[in-house]
DNA sequence: CTGAAAGCGCTTACAG
DNA sequence: CTGAAAGCGCTTACAG
């Protein structure tokens, strides 16, 4: 009585026990053979082996993980499931877990706070051996909160005390971007920043501000306008900012995409990048080698960023993992930024 | 004796039993209120919801998945994760799956035959309940084997006879762009294949030769070059065209990417788009409009493919589904094609 | 309306 | 070296 044979697609091939019946060997035998477990009497390994392939056997991966407590899946949350930003993150995720056989779940988060929890909660109710997390909108009690949960989770983007996390340093990265342009003789630099009230966002602004502080320029607000990290809001940042009268003969984006929405809004007023306007992006996305003029930038090693976390993941789920590399920061120099005529 | 508690995460939590206990009531009635199942006494339900709170039970997913045959979990093999190609895809499957609590893995064939016969072994393994392959090296054959495997499988990108598939007509897209640039009055018009061999680059040659035929021009095999699909190929396939010294007018890229790269080349030689040359890109990708000059493209309605893909699928797995929309290519117009003047 | 029991497909400690 | 049995955490047909 009890529960049919599922009608599931996993139930429909062969179970351990036909191959066990095929072979003339107990399940028990089997499950060795395929676990390569203790010392299995070569006789016996070949006549298995013969049978698990004449019924192209592949064990329940439900049942193994029910056993196991593994599912040999983890999860992934992020922003936004397109755009080139998180791609570079997700292949350098899977190209480390792939290698112990662990799959990747990406779930989007959509930059709201409600979906967001809603996504981390369906991932905890997953059984998922790994978390990785790119918050925009959780706090850091939600996600200390996630983390005790059960799965290992890794904090991507942002440092949380008392979580493992992989964050690269945007305050410097602002900073290291507002700073360029000042040795190119810019003083009147203009920003365009990502949402407000999130963490990236926020620390490249404040990075910005301090380069310029460090200058001894004052930070005035009226050159700062708010996208929403798409070339759309870029291009909606740019038209408010040359609306707004106030002049300016640089401006850094707090990424790539809004760098290039930029340079649309500006080319539409008649500015020429670089000639009339200096640009500067952040992220190194592969499409800022390409625009023209090419983008001058940050580069973010986001595939680097994926392959450490996925690394510190493991060394958590008690694999030998190797040491990931340094994320560092690093200016790219290409042709939308130019010296400004002191004259 | 057999199996200790598990020390993976899932085994960490509550189970059935301890709320059972909790509940004062026997795990089956327990396991009816969360599934809703016949009729519990309401005090009983109010009990065991409180238990369930208490403990913060979570069901364990792998007993159900083992015990139903369903994961609750679809698979997806594209040729990359990267790029901008493949997100709007993602999104749409992602959207339509997610209303029924389905999840996605995504998992990148590179392209290579041998990866990608890997990547649909090992998700044929995982116990999906459903499989979107877009395929571009894999025969219709090993299509067929892997859907003949257990899991719903949906081909994406070409049609396979005898299997669900969702595909755009690549060669009348090509056929759409080469006969826009005829109208435009070019008569040379020059063309970036994708990778030879696969499907949709194929296809979209194919449309291009077609509308030069239909026009009565001779199609001259000196103004086609090959390239990856990615910008980088894009730019080095222009490099060879011009390099060869055959005239075009008009430049047809079998993708956006690809004509990104071609853009930045031949403003490299010192040519101008459009003034000097039309370009003509393909897909319509985001990032088409915020070039300069903005692309002139066909667009495909990724994120419809995918919810259509979806949608078939589930109607695969017997839920209700809603019917897929018309999936129409598109000439979207912007500023990279210019009339030629017939002077 | 509720519970005891069987069983989903595996794996592993125990016996031999 | 190999097998019989217990058990992972659930769900559901059967009894009551």
């Amino acid at each position: 009585m009890a529960v049919q044979r599922g009608e599931g697609q996993v139930g429909e091939g062969a179970r351990i026990r036909d191959v066990a019946k095929a072979a003339g060997v107990s399940p028990a035998t089997v499950s060795r053979v395929l676990n390569n477990s203790a010392g299995v009497g070569e006789a016996l390994r070949k006549r298995v082996l013969g049978a698990v392939e004449r019924l192209q056997y592949r064990p329940n991966p439900h049942a193994r993980a029910l056993l196991s407590g593994r599912s040999h899946t983890a999860g992934l949350l992020v922003a936004e499931v397109d755009g080139p930003f998180y791609g570079p993150l997700y292949r350098g995720l899977e190209r480390v877990l792939s290698e112990h056989r662990l799959h990747l779940i990406m779930a989007s988060g959509r930059r709201r706070h409600e979906v967001e929890w809603e996504v981390v909660n369906s991932l905890l109710g997953r059984g998922l051996d790994l978390l990785f997390l790119w918050p925009e909108a959780l706090s850091q009690e939600e996600l200390r909160w996630a983390a005790a949960q059960g799965p290992k989770v890794v904090i991507l983007g942002q440092e949380v005390p008392g979580l493992p996390c992989v964050a690269l340093d945007h305050a410097h990265g602002g900073y290291l971007a507002t700073r360029y342009l000042l040795q190119a003789g810019h003083l009147r630099i203009a920003h365009v920043a990502g949402p407000q009230g999130m963490q990236d966002a926020v620390s490249r602004l404040a990075g910005y501000q301090r380069a310029l502080a460090e200058r001894g320029l004052e930070v005035d607000p009226e050159l700062v306008a708010y996208g929403n990290f798409r070339e759309s809001g870029g291009y909606r940042a740019a038209r408010e900012l040359l609306s707004r009268g106030r002049p300016f003969s640089a401006l850094f984006a707090a990424n790539d995409q809004m760098a290039i929405g930029v340079a649309a809004a500006l080319e539409e007023a008649g500015l020429r990048v670089p000639q009339d306007v200096s640009l500067m992006g952040y992220d190194d996305i592969i499409m800022a080698r390409y625009v023209r003029p090419a983008l001058t930038t940050i580069r973010q090693p986001l595939e680097e960023v994926g392959k450490a976390a996925a690394l510190r993941a493991l060394q958590a789920l008690g694999y030998a993992a190797g040491t990931p590399q340094e994320l560092a920061l690093e200016v790219i120099e290409r042709s939308s930024v130019r010296p400004l005529d002191s004259s």
